[in-house]
DNA sequence: GAAATAAGTTAGATCAGGCTAACTTTTGAT
DNA sequence: ATCAAAAGTTAGCCTGATCTAACTTATTTC
């Protein structure tokens, strides 16, 4: 049962208000993703058709014991790419939140797995006195360099 | 004058089968993009409107200086990320494939030079006998292992 | 507790991108 | 040169995701 990047976008959206206000209203959804709440509502809609939320009438909405499992997953796949983007490649906050919202609906468990695994190594690495990041982001900069010349 | 990653995948196909045989045609394009000749048509209608393709009636489909240009670079991406996906992450060809087609839509400008600069760093490093990508390698599958149990 | 405000909903439009079916033009085989 | 097959096109439909405008329900405030 796979999601449109739209959908995921929303149960994303409702998992992270969810866990740090308990529940998730929909002008708040509306305002966390930039639409409108009509279009929150039929998203929601779409949602509760596929029993990954539920919500009463006029009321607050929550995830289903499904919804949360898959919104979790998708937080995580956001987190792991954020965390890469800027720990492994050292992108600014602002790039690296940018580009993780769209990337995070292409990568495969698999890719995914791996940039896990390779911020994950090169932060062991740097913990034993070989600080990878340090000395790329040395090579990073020392190449825009010379290619402003 | 930004382009939907829809566009960009025609663009991308025309720029490829122009390379290879010197101009498209709409078949080649439809089964290079499993889509129907109609889907190309009403595309390429929507590209040359954009000045980045042309066509005379009928016949082949070809770029424009602007197209031209355009394409090399949504090409270009694909192929550093594509790169970057077996170089460095180690993942096999068919995955790293169907990554790439999915994500190139997504990464923004900062974010590609810096995987092609880790990448390029990576294989420098490899060359002066620090291997990251087989140590990376062994490390990647020795922890998968240990999930496994 | 009634009126005003805020939140949520419905109806209906639009736009992109895909499809099928039917048609036209071009190509190529005899 | 003709006519069948292949390639390209047009028309029209559908779906997903968005919007605005108008409406309904809940909440707040006096």
């Amino acid at each position: 049962m796979k999601l449109s990047s739209s959908m995921e976008d929303y149960l994303e959206a409702v998992g992270e208000l969810c866990n740090q206000k308990g529940a998730a209203r929909v002008k708040d959804i509306a305002s966390k993703l930039n639409v409108t709440t009509p279009s929150v509502v039929s998203a929601i809609k779409n949602l509760k058709r596929k029993q990954l939320v539920e919500q009463e009438r006029y009321g607050f909405v929550r995830l289903t014991r499904q919804g949360e499992k898959t919104a979790r997953s998708i937080i995580r796949r956001h987190q792991v790419l954020y965390h890469f983007l800027i720990n492994v490649l050292g992108l600014d906050y602002e790039t690296a939140s940018k580009d993780a919202c769209r990337i995070e609906h292409a990568v495969s468990k698999q890719t995914l797995e791996r940039l896990l695994a390779a911020a994950d190594y090169i932060e062991q690495e740097s913990r034993q006195g070989l600080n990878w990041s340090y000395e790329f982001q040395k090579y990073y900069a020392d190449r825009e360099d010379s290619e402003r010349t």
